[in-house]
DNA sequence: GCCAGAGTATTTTTT
DNA sequence: ATACTCTGGC
């Protein structure tokens, strides 16, 4: 293979515009435009592998350039791992003042401001939780509990889910119980819904404690509520950027356009066919209508890809045409032109597993190292079986994201042991540890002490920590004693606290509680595991305290309780990285596997219902394809299983839609006698007769599905004109400009909906039309040129 | 209060 | 197939 040269950008760009050459070194036209416009709103729309984080950190390299202060700039990303490496880039780019730019997600930003500012907002303290999603879960199979709901028909995750969509809505408990109301359709389970999630509002405030959602949506109500301190913050973010516009939602959204308000230097980076959250309330109206929300923003289009050799891209972008409701765009590299696509068809995943893995050993013997390697699937349980293979064959490999960090038990732990020192309002955690270790406080007891605390309306350390309450319980005077020795360490603890740096104090929790005892005195399997993974938390800690050193513990807690893995991805360590698609996004691998590409699995079989959830999938795969930057493979198995039986599974639809001719297809064959599986080429290059005929079934159906798929949207079409009316035959889209005869101007946002009953949503100028959602048949519109 | 064994939901994607 | 919750006996 030779793509030595794939990563070097084309140097076309003209004279004029280098000023900096540290700032604009190795830019295209595009990209200097980019970094160039400092002032005014600018919509960057970047398609994938375009240099946009580059450009992201040249832009904030030209900021500090002409005199801007690092902290009146605030990036925003989405994920850790976006925010991190751009940190580093930034950093080799700029050096020390690169540190004062205030660069994180959107929930760290969030949290690092109500930190400061918390007591704006009535009823919590600045030392509040937060919660994760199992913590909130928690929260919320109590709620359900106390108002004598079905807790089968009312699951947490079920209801969360609304709490959380209704929160990403910029709903309120309040809010919600009215739009339920209004609705036309009030169900009783929207109704128990608005119950529970107002009860849950209650008591997170009671915990002192807040849910992800909570850190924006409170952000967000903060600034609306206090004219005085947004406008500090708008004063001091004077420059704002973010990335993966595409994915924010409306709080998000709302939270942009509530800092950008004054100075309206906000520069947004996204790209709609990446778009992949859809199903957390992202908007893609956001990116859509960046242009009428600031008049007068400038739009840049970066177009050249520097990532993918010719082939993957043009699969990419045979993949993604497939989808009705996209605006175009000509994404090009001079990469190139590259290998074909592998693709292995294996009878199960067992033996995907085991195929990937011999590849894999066949790359390294040819010098490719294991971080050159990506494994990439659509849900994490497929994580399993390509672990499995990997373990037997040696091939060290590490799993981004998945198993969560704070999901482990230990590690839950020692947070609510941190988190009810800090906070010792956080009931929850109070009940997480303390019978952990044992101290013989079991959950009759619990209860006994929860009652009395919610009767007084205080919390249940409270209750404990004081002697003359502890009192009024009915409790053995053994019992009594138990709690008063866990109530003495907790308010020991309290009084260490912040005076040792935090992985001194979480070693010093970790003792003297008798947690790491009873660890290593229980004989347990998996105590061990367990004590390793304490240690890794302690130097964690070590490494924040290091880095940030005058942290409080509050610092560090929320610093940790943002953090979704052990992100700090060791690239020195040469491992095979496992990882969702969606996990992948932002990142890229010279070599990529996209494994399960079955129907069913990807798309999965809960978007296969809805048109707009299909593309969503079709996005995350055109996300997965364009990760890869010189060799990809596809994988599936005929049959899968799933839940302990097998099912037969076929070949995903978004594999049909590349062209037969990019790929270099395997199917595996019938030779028990072997303990490694063996494949067989059935391209028709090289096709041996002894399976031609499987071959040309195959392509057959390839050429079947594909004939179908592009029937199914012919059919769409015609559907549609055999309704005549005018509006129906034009293909309306994204982003068109519209004139309706009695609204006025405006810009299409959305269409959607089959044949007759085709709507679209349209955003009018006139501020106080605002957005109307037209039938096609019906609206009297003309399209306008652009 | 503790533990073992039975019974059950779980699998979309993340901060 | 596995991880979590619930139950009943000690």
């Amino acid at each position: 293979m030779d793509f030595d040269n794939i990563d070097e950008p084309d140097h076309e760009f003209e004279e004029e515009y280098i000023r900096n050459p540290k700032v604009f070194d190795g830019l295209n036209p595009k990209q200097v435009e980019a970094v160039e416009c400092l002032d005014g709103p600018l919509l960057i729309m970047a398609g994938a592998g375009s240099g946009k984080t580059r450009v992201l950190t040249c832009r904030i390299a030209n900021l500090l350039a002409h005199g801007i202060a690092p902290w009146n700039i605030l990036a925003i990303t989405f994920t850790n791992k976006a925010a991190n490496e751009m940190k580093t880039r930034a950093e080799k780019m700029i050096g020390e003042p690169a540190k004062s730019v205030w660069l994180s997600t959107f929930h760290s930003f969030c949290a690092k401001i109500l930190r400061f500012e918390i007591e704006a907002v009535k009823g919590y303290s600045k030392n509040f939780s937060i919660y994760s999603t199992g913590d909130s879960k928690m929260v919320i199979r109590d709620c359900v509990r106390e108002l004598e709901l079905d807790e089968k028909r009312f699951s947490s995750t079920a209801v969360q889910s609304r709490i959380s969509n209704a929160k990403n809505a910029l709903l309120n408990a309040k809010a919600y119980k009215n739009a339920v109301l209004m609705s036309q359709v009030q169900s009783d389970y929207e109704w128990a819904v608005a119950d529970i999630y107002e009860l849950y509002e209650k008591r997170l405030l009671a915990l002192n404690a807040m849910d992800f959602d909570d850190l924006l949506l409170v952000t967000v109500r903060l600034f609306e509520n206090n004219e005085d301190i947004l406008d500090q913050y708008q004063e001091k973010f004077r420059y704002i950027l973010v990335d993966e516009y595409q994915d924010t939602n409306k709080v998000q959204y709302r939270l942009m356009k509530l800092l950008a308000a004054k100075y309206e230097n906000v520069c947004v980076v996204g790209d709609a066919d990446q778009s992949i959250y859809g199903w957390r309330g992202a908007d893609l109206n956001n990116i859509l209508s960046f242009e009428a929300d600031y008049p007068g923003a400038t739009v840049i289009k970066l177009e050249q890809n520097y990532r993918s050799t010719k082939l993957i891209l043009e699969a990419a972008n045979a993949v993604i045409q497939n989808n009705i409701y996209r605006k175009p765009k000509n994404l090009w590299t001079n990469n190139p032109e590259g290998e074909k696509i592998t693709v292995f068809e294996a009878f199960t995943e067992y033996y995907e597993a085991l195929k990937i893995a011999d590849e894999i050993k066949e790359l390294k013997s040819q010098g490719i190292p294991y971080s050159d390697i990506a494994l990439l699937y659509r849900i994490n349980a497929q994580s399993r079986s390509l672990e499995e293979a990997f373990m037997r064959a040696g091939i060290p490999y590490v799993i981004i994201g998945g198993l969560k960090f704070y999901d482990r038990l230990e590690i839950k732990n020692i947070l609510a042991y941190l988190r009810l020192i800090s906070n010792p309002q956080d009931n929850m955690s109070f009940k997480r540890i303390v019978n952990v270790p044992k101290r013989g406080i079991g959950t009759t007891t619990i209860i006994k002490l929860q009652d009395f605390a919610e009767k007084h309306e205080i919390s249940i350390f409270e209750v404990i920590s004081n002697s003359w309450l502890l009192n009024q319980i009915e409790l053995t005077p053994r019992m009594k004693q138990n709690i008063r020795g866990f109530a003495s360490f907790i308010l020991d603890c309290i009084d260490q606290k912040n005076k040792l740096p935090v992985d001194e104090y979480i070693k010093y929790i970790l003792e003297n509680s008798g947690y790491m005892l009873e660890l290593k005195t229980d004989q347990k399997p998996e105590d061990e595991a367990r004590i390793e993974n304490l240690g890794e938390f302690v130097n964690v800690a070590k490494e924040f305290a290091n880095q940030n050193e005058d942290a409080t513990l509050e610092d560090f807690l929320n610093h940790i309780s943002l953090i979704s893995d052990l992100d700090v991805i060791n690239e020195d360590e040469n491992l095979v990285s496992l990882m969702t698609v969606h996990s992948a996004k932002g990142l890229e691998f010279p070599v990529v596997f996209i494994t399960g590409m079955e129907e069913g699995l990807f798309p999965h079989v809960r978007s296969l219902m809805d048109e707009r959830q299909l593309e969503e999938e079709r996005r995350a795969c055109y996300v997965a394809i364009t990760r890869a930057k010189r060799k990809l493979y596809i994988t599936h198995a005929a049959s899968r299983s799933t839940f302990g039986n097998s099912k037969k599974s076929d070949c995903s639809r978004f594999l049909t839609e590349i062209p037969m001719a990019y790929l270099d297809v395997y199917k595996q064959l019938i030779d028990k006698s072997r303990a490694t599986p063996s494949f067989i080429n059935v391209s028709r290059s090289q096709m041996p007769s002894a399976v031609k005929n499987i071959a040309k079934s195959n392509t057959a159906r390839s050429k079947a599905n594909a004939l179908s798929l592009e029937a199914k949207i012919r059919m769409k079409a015609a559907k549609s004109k055999s309704k005549a009316e005018i509006n129906m035959t034009k293909r309306w889209k994204q982003g068109d400009r519209i004139k309706h005869k009695k609204w006025g101007e405006g810009i299409v946002l959305d269409v959607y909906g089959l044949g007759t009953e085709r709507e679209m949503k349209v955003k009018f100028l006139e501020e106080e039309v605002g957005i109307k959602t037209l039938q096609l048949k019906f609206a009297p519109i003309e399209k306008l040129k652009d």
